[in-house]
DNA sequence: GCCAACGTTGGC
DNA sequence: GCCAACGTTGGC
């Protein structure tokens, strides 16, 4: 799961009450898909910065609460608003995610990239832009191998 | 259903 | 800040 570190970083999950949060403000149907229908409780995610000096994994977070209706979309004063998502028939879902932990050191995309073992992993891929993708178990092991 | 225009993501 | 690569929108 990516998410810019000025905006939600792995620290704010961190402090947040719990250690956890919902991941909300996602308005894309691929990675809604798969928040909705596929992330399950115990389910671990790696935790991706974007759009920062050091773009990368940094650590580990835990699904706790599988998907339900963003409510952030029908809220008219929050920037994720979407009209068209109703409480009644709700557009956009989100999940609920406890930190486990940081890694001892930024995994970079620029060494992922390196690795032949994750050629085929999504974030790794050409003009990627899912926020949210799977990994398979291999990819996770070898990945993890690396800290 | 096609596709041009536009908006967004995100690495660099 | 630039721009490639997508996704979305909306006219036709």
């Amino acid at each position: 799961m990516k998410s810019e570190p000025n905006e939600f970083g792995i620290d704010d999950l961190i402090n947040k009450s719990g250690q956890t949060e919902h991941w909300d403000g996602v308005r894309n149907y691929q990675a809604r898909n798969m928040m909705r229908d596929q992330m399950k409780c115990g389910d671990r995610v790696f935790f991706y910065h974007s759009n920062c000096d050091e773009p990368g994994i940094v650590g580990i977070a835990e699904v706790v609460r599988e998907g339900y209706p963003d409510f952030l979309a029908f809220d008219p004063a929050d920037k994720h608003f979407d009209p068209k998502s109703k409480p009644e028939q709700p557009r956009w879902f989100m999940v609920d995610v406890k930190f486990v932990k940081k890694l001892t050191r930024t995994l970079t995309l620029k060494e992922l990239k390196q690795h032949a073992e994750l050629q085929d992993l999504a974030l790794v891929r050409r003009g990627n832009r899912l926020s949210i993708m799977p990994v398979s178990e291999p990819q996770w092991d070898f990945i993890l191998s690396l800290e």
